[in-house]
Order: C-alpha cells, then structure tokens, then sequence
DNA sequence: GTCCAGGTTTTTA
DNA sequence: TAAAAACATGGA
C-alpha cells in the first residue's frame, strides 16, 4: 500500500463557513506592511513562518504552516467584532455607515518588537517605501523564515546592526532612533511584553520615553502591538475629522477609540 | 526643481 | 511653553 504523498503546500483551514472577518480590509488597512496581494489572496511573513492566506466563498485558510490556532489568533477571529462595532456607534451614531463598511477589519495580534519597530520606520515616511524599508531590515539581518524570505529580526539582531548599514537599506534620518530603541529593548530597558498587561496610560509613558517614539507612533504600537484598544493614533486627517465633523466626540474616551479611528478614517475617504 | 509621506527631535523666539 | 526648522529618502 503506497502511503498517499503529502502535498508540498499543506492547506489549513482556519474558518470554514462565512463569518464577519475580512482579510483584504485586515491586511491593507496600514497596521501591517509584510503582506502581499497575489491572484488569490496574500502572501507574506509574520512569526518566522512564509504563509499565504485566503478567503474564498466564506472559507478562511493558511497554506504553508498548519499551526491553526496560531493563525487564528493572529487574525483575530475569536473577537466579536460585530460588538464592538454596536458599541462605537452607540456612542457616535454618525459612524454607523463607515463601521458598517469597514465591517471585517480586525486588529493583527502582531508581535510587538516588529510593531514597534515598523511603526518607527512609519514616521514621515509612505507606505511603499516602509515596506521596502522593513523588507530590507529582514534581507540585511538574513534570519531565514519557514518556507522562504526571511523573518523579521529580534531586538537583539537588529541591535547588532551599526547605524551605517541601518542607513544603507534607506531608513535615513530614523536610523539612530532604531538602533537606539533595539538596544534599549536588548539591555531591558523596556520590557514589551510586560506594556501588554499594563494600563495603556502606563504603557503609553513608557514607550514615549524611548527615542524617536512620539505619540503617534506610541499609539500605533498600543493599538496594533499592544491591544490597547482605547489608544488613538491621529495623524492629521484624524485630527482634522476630531476638529470639524466630530468636534467634541466622546470617542476619544471610548475603550475602543483606536478602532473607532479606523471607522473615521473610512468616513474621510468615503467622502 | 518642489512637494510630500500615518512624525519626532532640536532649535529658536 | 509654543511655534518653526531640521531631519533622509525617493516617487509624483
């Protein structure tokens, strides 16, 4: 009897029938920069593991690593988004339209040293050039991921990095602020893990005292690193939108004000 | 050539 | 303290 050959791409399926998850709205809505459209849904690197993801007809799958549970978590599909969104529209009936149409978008449970660190890069900067910034940072540092391209690099590997060859792969002006930062985190002098578990006001003081983390980027970490929910990033179209059409709001206090952000921005463009 | 990109730090009034 | 200016880089 001839065993059956396991095919060389092993597909795991993380959810089977229709539910409230959209993977397209999760992975382009600029908290994550390693994923790739292809013909039939994205390919990209996260946890040292080289995955493609898909969702075709309702059906939700990972080709390439069959830690199920893993990928699950990592989309975020045990949350009940459908919840969330009630109760950011109970207090802003005004987003009722945008949270309907973002409808799907979950919040990555990255890990948070390479949220950290992206989100540094993110700074003044545009979306193609983070993501080549970040592509770079992983070829320069060479640490192979499962199943091809590599992983991105601890805090210890990227400290080991001299802020020449940090200027080399383009980070420019932000490269002793990462250099600065991964050396902070190697000696413990933040410890990323811990913020998890802490208040988001505390963690929030702790990340701003870390150089070349400013608000905005301490809030992205919060929100896409930390789960902290309640935190905001405002870049100027939020703050824009925070100053006219929501003057006032009681979102910014709400404990889910970093995903009402992602309502209002969909408000913006929609208009 | 100028402007700008999911900002932060440094300098200046 | 608050408002400019400086900071690298590359594409539009």
């Amino acid at each position: 009897m001839i065993l059956q050959e396991k095919s060389v791409i092993s597909e795991c399926v993380l959810e089977e029938s229709p539910c409230d998850f959209s993977l397209g709205a999760t992975l382009t809505s600029g908290q994550c920069f390693r994923w790739t459209e292809t013909e039939r849904g994205y390919s990209g690197i996260a946890f040292g593991r080289c995955v493609a993801l898909r969702q075709e007809g309702g059906k939700i799958t990972v080709s390439g690593d069959d830690d199920r549970s893993l990928w699950r978590e990592y989309l975020d599909l045990d949350t009940d988004y459908p919840s969330i969104i009630r109760e950011v529209t109970a207090v802003e009936p005004r987003l009722e339209q945008a949270a309907k149409r973002c409808g799907g978008l979950h919040i990555l449970r990255q890990e948070p040293w390479e949220t950290l660190c992206s989100f540094i890069i993110s700074q003044n900067n545009n979306i193609p050039r983070i993501r080549m910034i970040i592509s770079r940072l992983c070829e320069l540092c060479g640490i192979g991921a499962q199943g091809g391209g590599y992983a991105f690099p601890n805090a210890q590997t990227v400290a080991q990095l001299d802020i020449e060859q940090l200027k080399g792969i383009g980070c420019g002006y932000r490269a002793p602020y990462i250099a600065s930062v991964s050396r902070t985190v190697t000696e413990g002098g933040i410890d990323l893990d811990r913020l998890k578990s802490v208040s988001a006001e505390e963690a929030r003081e702790a990340l701003l005292t870390l150089h070349g983390v400013g608000p905005k980027v301490a809030d992205c970490m919060l929100l896409y690193g930390l789960r902290h929910f309640e935190a905001m990033p405002k870049d100027v179209w939020i703050k824009r939108a925070l100053e006219t059409e929501f003057k006032g709001t009681e979102l910014v206090n709400s404990r889910f004000a970093g995903i009402a952000q992602q309502y209002i921005f969909e408000y913006i463009r929609s208009k």
